[in-house]
RNA sequence: GGCUCGGUAGCUCAGUUGGUAGAGCAGCGGAUUGAAAAUCCGCGUGUCGGUGGUUCGAUUCCGCCCCGAGCCA
């Protein structure tokens, strides 16, 4: 007999429909929602990000959106800790936590754990960027196979931003990575789950909703929305922020680098991608799979729910 | 109507001194531990516009036709 309390996670890829079941979902059952998602964390990114907007949020409040500016940086680590806190307030509340989101790494960060690692320091950062704009990444990848050969062997030598983490790793803690990694000891989530993923029957639907909604941001006014930010904020192109899709494609094009119609195409692409990777993710997690494309989803969704979280009655 | 230049992968193009072709982007698959909307890896058969001819062999050379751009009338 499980006797955890119960926590929902709805994940999907982008323009999955994901809010919109959420937002049902929260307004006929007692659930808290909790966002999953990198991208819905920085303030002030609303049109690319997608975010939900005021009065849906005024409905159905989320947790960790508009969390932190855009010069500022989260993570996996953070998230963990984040919504490890409020499914315990949730819970305490009487309330069921619903995370909601397509940060798939988050996802499975709170399910799995993480290991004991160092947090990332942004000196050691700038020094390893150095070294890097000098010499190569493929040098610090020779390097990291003296001092780690089993997380050297396991990264591909041009795999910058891993092998900058593996050496920031060693430096603040005099350890190889693999060897704290296998320190991890298997520790269980203290909530019963139920993984719902929406995935589309039909990629090419979901790439039509992709491009649909890339080029209604653009009507909304996405580039306007970067200029101000850069005006508002002191943003470099290679933050966390910067690097998220669409705001990327509308920074090289206040930079000139391409025109109208490219940031059309370059932005619906990167959006494919990164539904894609979503996807790739998915088919190697344990969850639930709906179809998001189907008519009656929002039924689908409340029927494995009343199924799977209360199989007694 | 005449002349010129093009027509090769979904897109932009390269190339074959005649032995049926390859890059970038896109797409697809995969990896994923404090940046993850990130970062990285793998995957290239397409009537080489159509049709006749020359040739052992044509996407490549020649003729005609079709389509596009430009120039001249």
């Amino acid at each position: 007999m499980d006797n955890r309390p119960p926590a929902i996670f709805l994940m999907g890829p982008t323009a999955s429909g994901k809010t919109g079941v959420a937002v049902e979902l929260a307004q006929q059952l007692p659930v808290e929602l909790i966002s999953v998602d990198s991208a819905l964390v920085f303030r002030d990114m609303d049109i690319g990000t997608a975010k939900p907007d005021a009065a849906t949020l005024a409905r159905a409040p989320h947790h960790l959106i508009d969390i932190i500016d855009p010069t500022q940086a989260y993570s996996a680590a953070a998230f963990r800790h984040d919504a490890l806190r409020l499914m315990a307030d949730i819970t305490a509340r009487g309330k069921v936590p619903l995370l909601v989101g397509g940060t798939m790494l988050y996802f499975k960060a709170l399910r799995e754990g993480l290991s004991p690692l160092p947090q990332a320091d942004a000196e050691v950062r700038a020094e390893l960027d150095a070294r890097i704009a000098a010499h190569g990444i493929e040098q610090l990848h020779a390097e990291l196979a003296k001092v780690d050969p089993l997380t050297a062997a396991r990264l591909h030598s041009t795999d910058t931003q891993r092998i900058q983490r593996a050496m920031e790793i060693y430096r603040l803690s005099g350890q190889p990575m693999s060897a704290l990694l296998a320190q991890q000891e298997a520790e269980q989530l203290p909530y019963r789950i139920l993984p719902l993923a929406l995935i589309p029957s039909d990629r090419a639907v979901l790439h039509q909703r992709i491009a649909q909604r890339f080029q209604q941001m653009l009507h909304d006014g996405l580039v306007d929305e970067l200029r101000t930010l850069r005006g508002k904020y002191a943003l470099y192109r290679d933050m966390t922020s910067m690097r998220c899709v669409g705001y990327r494609q509308a920074w090289e094009l206040l930079e000139q680098e391409i025109d109208e119609a490219g940031l059309l195409d370059k932005g619906i692409a990167a959006t494919r991608q990164l539904a894609k990777r979503q996807l790739t993710w998915l088919r190697s997690m344990e969850v639930v799979e709906l179809d998001c494309l189907a008519h009656d989803l929002t039924r689908q969704v409340f029927a494995a729910i009343d199924s799977r979280l209360h199989p007694a009655r």
